[in-house]
DNA sequence: TCATTTTGTGACGGTGCGTCACAGTATAGG
DNA sequence: CCTATACTGTGACGCACCGTCACAAAATGA
């Protein structure tokens, strides 16, 4: 009798249960309205289940960030696989993010509550590792596209360590839709083109101050973003926030 | 008769003497402290009061933080004020938010939390308004910086418009003190030789992609960077958070 | 069938928010 | 100096949410 087993299969069941219904919430009235007293009037658990799976509230946050950061993990693989040279891909990520992101604000507001307080205190180590591991998995592509940079010879000397320049990256990346998407109006006051544009030109300089080949004078990144923009949209699309995109079946 | 004024002035000075009590708590329990609860508590005043003042919580964080950004502000120009040529300069900027950000991690998360919640619902028209100037005043540093470079001849085309630039150089700099301070654990984990030898590579690259002289191989950044943060360290530990610093008198 | 272990519950004490009717105090006019 | 009026300050109140815990219900297996 695998009595054992199908508790243990229950369990994680239930887990993602709750978490669909998070995200539910998450969708229809943003993040603060993810409350344990919500979540166990909404579902059919009561509060007391509850803490049987989440420490605290969030540690509820948590959990859903790390389905968010896995889901952007496997549309970002995704996304690259429509174009093969490196530095292209580069441009392929960045303008994923950027649809992603686009459709997708409450994903970002979710990452910065996280950083916000500080985690490590009340959210089980459990969740925590996970979400660790779903970060891990996203840099993990940054890397990759450096490796393969190397490879064929179009990134010749890095100033600094690969990881150190795959932080960078993924740094300014999402520092820029950090001030963004926090408040909606800077890219107003600021003159900026557009919050894509921006970027882009970000990524080319710093492409091409670390000499990533082609360099920006050697080919038309703008044209190139353009018609990515056009070619990602619905395949970002598909990986959209309803729930269960990433749960256990 | 001035009552009026008389009045006036008092209410700013309760404000001031509001905002240095968060200030305590926030360096001694964290943001999580500054409850209405709590102010009123330790204060003077009692809740009703402080609602002449603010319109919720947020205000407070909100009206907070935009005593920070200005003193981070001021912090800035005085660095800056140690070297002279544009590019040193903003090696300079990058050391001097780096030292703060050692000293005051409280701050970034402030300004995390005011980013994952929206503001513009509940948080009061002149607090916000005030907190954006304070923020525009940080910009116009950058902004400074590139003009100064492109009159001395150190730089002369952009890819981007200048604001968009600035943006850029602000943007890549937060985004990157957001990750660290958010997980100290990440830069052990990712082997990141320091969090400021990587914002200054990062720096590097994206200066020298744009052509802004003397490039890095020209010129011993590394080295400069050592000295300033000599340099800098007591400049920057002279802004200080303790309350009162950007009262009115 | 029933003792035992496992799972699920929701009432409870506590904290914090934001409001509002009222108490207290200053101002100005008589 | 007194009083009517306007302004300022208060804290109790209703509400929402947190996290806990003693107990109820159900599943297990002997």
């Amino acid at each position: 009798m695998g009595t054992r087993e199908r508790r243990a299969r229950e369990f994680r069941e239930r887990e993602a249960y709750l978490l669909d219904l998070a995200t539910e919430l998450l969708l229809e009235q943003g993040q603060d309205a993810i409350t344990m007293e919500r979540l166990a009037a909404r579902g059919e658990y009561a509060k007391g289940t509850l803490y049987k799976h989440f420490t605290c509230r969030e540690d509820v946050l948590c959990a859903l960030a790390c389905r968010r950061v896995n889901n952007i993990a496997a549309m970002l693989a995704q996304a690259l696989s429509q174009v093969t040279r490196s530095r292209d891909r580069v441009l392929a990520m960045f303008v994923a993010y950027e649809l992603y992101a686009a459709q997708h604000p409450e994903d970002f507001r979710l990452t910065l509550a996280l950083s916000a307080g500080s985690l490590t205190d009340r959210v089980s180590a459990d969740h925590l590792d996970e979400l660790e591991n779903a970060r891990q998995s996203v840099f993990a592509i940054s890397k990759a596209l450096i490796g393969q940079a190397r490879e064929e010879g179009d990134l010749a000397a890095l100033p600094v360590s690969e990881d150190a320049f795959t932080f960078a990256l993924e740094t300014a990346c999402q520092g820029s839709y950090m001030l963004v998407s926090g408040d909606p109006e800077l890219r107003r006051r600021w003159n900026l083109p557009s919050g894509e544009e921006n970027m882009h030109a970000l990524a080319s300089m710093v492409l091409d101050g670390v000499g990533w080949r082609p360099l920006s004078a050697d080919r038309d990144y703008t044209a190139l973003a353009a018609s990515l923009r056009q070619q990602l949209a619905p395949v970002v699309a598909r990986f959209s926030m309803n729930p269960g995109t990433t749960s256990a079946t």
